[in-house]
DNA sequence: AGCTTGATATGACGATTATCATGTGAAATG
DNA sequence: CATTTCACATGATAATCGTCATATCAAGCT
């Protein structure tokens, strides 16, 4: 039985994580700092250990969280063709809206340069994991052996994706940044028409 | 006239930058304290003051040097063709040397997910002119007027390797890894053959 | 009702951080 | 050679961090 205790447990470690996860797209990981985070839960920063283990586990929870909350960007639509389908993807991705909301958009940008300094190695195999089934979310397929060729073109997608999504926000200029979106746009539409 | 004294000092702060260089690459901007930075250097972290006038400069500065350590690799070479040279940049940006060498390599790529949340203003404008400036090295032209077309590509290899290279750096399995770099130099192919 | 459980609060701990005031010793100056 | 200058060292400072021991208080149980 769900005692009433537990249903406000979970809804606490529901509030930490979503606070969590956005304080980790927005300022990296050691941005999210515990008592900020649980600031933003609204409880205070000693009751943190009897929700999570530690710091380490926090950070790969609220990884996945916003993994598992981003994952509507992948699935299925009614579009016509694969084609068609990754070129709505790519204009859903490389877009001012999900430049201007990094606490809310994909975390493996978010993090991309973070990942490899991290000392989490739980953290480091959660995205890596992130990665690989992200790139068979945008070829929709099960394994690479499934179509090889449509395999690596996704993983090329989401690398320009991820890097133009990157340099579109790290540019002042606001034309130069939106045309940056554009331009990586184009090139998603040539890395696959071929 | 250079006194000894001054020789020593300039010598001294390269010595900083070289180390804070290494440092911001392969641990981001927070991890490269001033205390580990210096004790690098070979000096004690109080005498920081008297070379930077806090840490932001010094992350600047960082920056800027490790951005001109690396401009050599956009340099002239004797290339049949601007295709021809942009392949041969792709090899060397996108490959396993480069992934496993972040505190050496380029840090555009080594801070793209960083700079963002970054509180410092002037590295963040440093970055966005570093990008802009590195796209038109790629271009091997001085103003985007001068080849709208290539200008449009330089940006999207950037993109495509600062993605590519951060992911492989991000995926655990080996082979995956360096899968994701062979493919992502093929894309950069099908990029500029058009 | 009395007792136990558990979710959260309070407050302290050591470690690490950036910054700065002061001390020291060798190089430069006259 | 006496004096000044300055690169660097030493040590203190306050702030922030993750962690944890203990207190509180309401919910659940007998």
């Amino acid at each position: 039985m769900q005692t009433s205790r537990a249903i406000k447990k979970k809804d606490s470690r529901h509030r930490i994580l979503q606070a969590a996860s956005k304080r980790l797209r927005r300022e990296g990981l050691d941005g999210a700092s515990i008592a900020t985070v649980m600031n933003d839960a609204g409880l205070t920063h000693g009751t943190f250990n009897a929700h999570f283990k530690n710091k380490d586990e926090l950070t790969i929870e609220a990884f996945k969280y916003s993994l598992a909350q981003s994952q509507p960007r992948w699935v299925k639509h009614e579009d016509r063709s694969w084609q068609q389908r990754v070129r709505r993807m790519a204009a859903a991705y490389l877009n001012p809206t999900h430049r201007d909301h990094k606490q809310g958009g994909c975390p493996i940008a978010a993090l991309a340069s973070e990942v490899s300094s991290s000392s989490a190695k739980g953290f480091r195999q959660s995205y890596s994991d992130g990665v690989l089934s992200t790139i068979l979310d945008i070829a929709e397929i099960g394994d690479r052996a499934d179509n090889p060729e449509k395999y690596d073109q996704s993983v090329a997608l989401l690398a320009l994706w991820i890097g133009g999504l990157n340099l579109s926000r790290n540019v002042d200029d606001k034309l130069k940044s939106e045309h940056i979106l554009k331009v990586c746009n184009q090139a998603s539409a040539r890395l696959i028409d071929g």
